[in-house]
DNA sequence: TTTGATGCAAATGTTTTGCATGCAA
DNA sequence: TTGCATGCAAAACATTTGCATCAAA
């Protein structure tokens, strides 16, 4: 297991990312901590945040284009990016079907997984065009 | 319509790419191209790589963790990327169904499009370890 | 007292950009 | 002759890292 110290900035990182429901890049993290933790440096935030994410405690999105984004939810599910304001939302799709073994079906190789984004335009942005 | 003029440059970076079946990464253009014009700069590789593909004339694979490849084929179709040796393959897959309606099935935006990468071990890499 | 965590700053890697010059049309 | 394309170098951007110090155990 991983000896890790507690320390009352990474406390204050997940307590934001839990509360968080817009995926935050690590640079919404360091502004958000900076209130209550004036001296943090954007270093321990990503170094926190790539420890959470070695350990599975958060998510990792990484789309094209934007810098990486967190997500407390570890359930595994599905994002939506909007091409015109950038905003990431979870989107409710219980399964795309067994897209791994479809990829497989022709390939010598072993497919794991696969990272899949969808994007177009967010409802905020659709109806404000 | 652009206005774009001919410059041999670009000319050979689009032979490279035609040529290519590896997916190259613009450092790997930018190698190959200095071959046949040793004072072309990274600058123009670039430029050039971003003028062909919002032209539509070449793809850009924009993998997590690795720099954006380029592929001259631009018919739709999805890619590997090989985890131990980071080596993109295409992968012949006539569709993955209709995922872009399942991922809008209970989404109020609207969804235009994904990006999907699948990963795990090449052929290569899987006979190797 | 030991050792992981921090703050700071510098370094990294990729990509973009400003600008004077070159070359296609 | 006009203005897009180039080479060069500097800047931008997100992220990582080295190191001395701090603080949890």
């Amino acid at each position: 297991m991983a000896a890790h110290k507690y320390s009352r900035q990474r406390e204050s990182i997940i307590k934001y990312l839990s509360a968080s429901k817009e995926h935050p890049t690590a640079d919404m993290v360091y502004d958000s901590i900076r209130e209550e933790y004036p001296n943090i440096s954007l270093g321990t935030v990503y170094r926190n945040l790539a420890l959470l994410h070695e350990e599975g405690r958060i998510l990792k999105i990484e789309a094209p284009g934007q810098p990486d984004r967190f997500d407390y939810n570890v359930d595994p599910h599905y994002h939506f990016v909007c091409r015109k304001c950038g905003r990431v939302i979870d989107l409710p799709i219980d399964s795309l079907g067994n897209i791994d073994e479809i990829a497989g079906a022709r390939f010598d190789g072993e497919i794991q997984g696969h990272y899949c984004l969808f994007y177009g335009l967010c409802p905020d942005c659709m109806y404000r065009s």
